[in-house]
DNA sequence: CCTGTGCGGGTTATAGTATTACATAACGCC
DNA sequence: GGCGTTATGTAATACTATAACCCGCACAGG
């Protein structure tokens, strides 16, 4: 059960990762814990989000904060820094490399004196489909 | 009653702006709310939350997602973007000029096709006072 | 002047998101 | 097997945000 970086994934946490895979795009807590729930799985709201909190902070899921929602990963086992491109029409979510970003950005507050940990970029916009089928 | 840029700073909303700066740091809405209404104006959330989006969408307040709140903004009335920088101790804000950053993001997007509209960029990590006080 | 229109602000109610606290069960280890 | 730790389940509640509706005032046009 203990996987080779020490990682438990249990069934709700597989379970709930998969339901992430299986949409493209962001879910809410609460839709996860529908599907979870409709799985056997706890019906209250804390079995979602300690599986959500547990994927997030092993870098298997990411949290969208614009969307109040959760994405799986698209890189998962690298250690790796990512944004986020979110389309306002259909709500799609497309993750981008942000290493340099966020180099930019601890370079940007140097003389601020804080110390970051983590980052957190979202953009919102319009997806190339939703450019189409929606033109000015 | 309209401003030099067509803007209607009516009572709530320039006392929620005062709010906002009397204070250094985030406030949330329902934190507000209870200072609007101690102040004679209306109790209910709407109340708050129309004066905050008026003030963020005219650039006078940034809306800090990670805490769910809300801070004025820190140059007002100049055409800027802006990152910030969150400490996860005591939850002071940074506000940080974010036109660069803003600029690497749209580029690094560029391949994939989206249109980007609005950024938020937000770091957590601790600030210069927490870091003194908490030392490693 | 007066009246129609639009905006702002007030209200009630409700929707949506997230956490606290506590009890139970499973696991990993010795 | 027994123990400490971690995970799961539950109920209850806190926190954040929006919808829908009404009223009144400021302003423009007649």
């Amino acid at each position: 059960m203990i996987d080779a970086r020490g990682l438990r994934m249990t069934p709700v946490r597989r379970r709930t990762l998969e339901i992430l895979l299986e949409r493209h795009g962001a879910l809410g807590a609460y839709e996860i814990l529908e599907r979870l729930s409709a799985d056997g799985f706890g019906h209250q709201p804390p079995v979602a989000y300690r599986a959500l909190d547990f994927l997030v902070e092993n870098g298997l899921a990411h949290r969208i904060r614009r969307l109040n929602a959760f994405a799986a990963c698209q890189h998962p086992g690298q250690e790796h820094h990512a944004a986020f491109l979110i389309c306002r029409l259909c709500n799609a979510v497309a993750e981008i490399a942000a290493d340099k970003l966020r180099a930019a950005l601890i370079a940007s507050s140097a003389a601020t004196g804080f110390d970051l940990e983590r980052t957190s970029i979202e953009a919102l916009g319009l997806c190339p489909a939703c450019i189409e089928s929606a033109p000015a």
